[in-house]
DNA sequence: CCAAAGATGTAGATTCTCTACATCATGATC
DNA sequence: GATCATGATGTAGAGAATCTACATCTTTGG
């Protein structure tokens, strides 16, 4: 949700950051799906909106490589959630995401950073 | 070319930076595409590799945005291939995308630096 | 002559995120 | 009791970007 401007006027989010940023999400305490977007909301001072047809699909993907584990609960206010708790081998993921994450902004950066012949640094 | 691991073992670009990063190139002097991708492996440290099938659609794209013109002529090599240059609106695309890509780096990070209750930070 | 390197290109697969919709439960309001 | 907002999960299909894999042509060097 925020990025470039691929379906008319929608800021979006950059491909491949998502289950970073939920399996982040999962760090602080287990969650629902729900009450990861708002995290997310929050975090990112309000910046970062993901939309349901990102989230649960997203979930489902990292359920599947046995990131998180997931478990119906009931919530304060009394309704059925399903709770995601990050695993062991989500940790070790998320570490891997992270360091991939910073090494290509430090990358990207280099590039970014070099100024056209003729030009002041 | 860096990034996630989605085709086997291949490690690849964050989608929606290719644009950026070739726009940038251009901005160094007009260029062709096999000389943007020598360009890019070199002022990356021979970590970006962009491949040719990302490249020409990328340029493709650019061109149809009149972010860049294009013009044949002869290489120093006496070969022939196509100059790219950058263009008044490409320029103010490369400010934007360079903005937007600096926002949501800003953005991520503040999600990930966050530590998990109880921690130091 | 032939191979390597320089140069451009397309087709199709894959993956991710988004839009748009559908469903169900609870609590508050009319 | 009906209705509506909010909390919560989910799917289908569109759209876009990158990659793999191939094809083609030219120039230079052995």
């Amino acid at each position: 949700m925020i990025g470039r401007n691929r379906y008319k006027n929608r800021i979006e989010l950059l491909q491949g950051t998502l289950d970073m940023l939920i399996l982040k999400t999962l760090q602080w305490g287990p969650q629902h799906g729900y009450g990861i977007v708002q995290a997310l909301h929050a975090t990112s001072g309000e910046v970062l909106q993901v939309e349901t047809g990102s989230l649960y699909p997203a979930l489902h993907r990292l359920e599947r490589q046995a990131w998180v584990r997931s478990e119906w609960k009931q919530t304060e206010s009394n309704q059925r959630a399903k709770y995601y708790r990050i695993t062991a081998a989500g940790k070790k993921q998320l570490a891997s995401d992270l360091s991939r994450w910073q090494h290509m902004v430090e990358v990207i950066g280099a590039v970014m950073h070099r100024v056209p012949d003729g030009e002041e640094a």
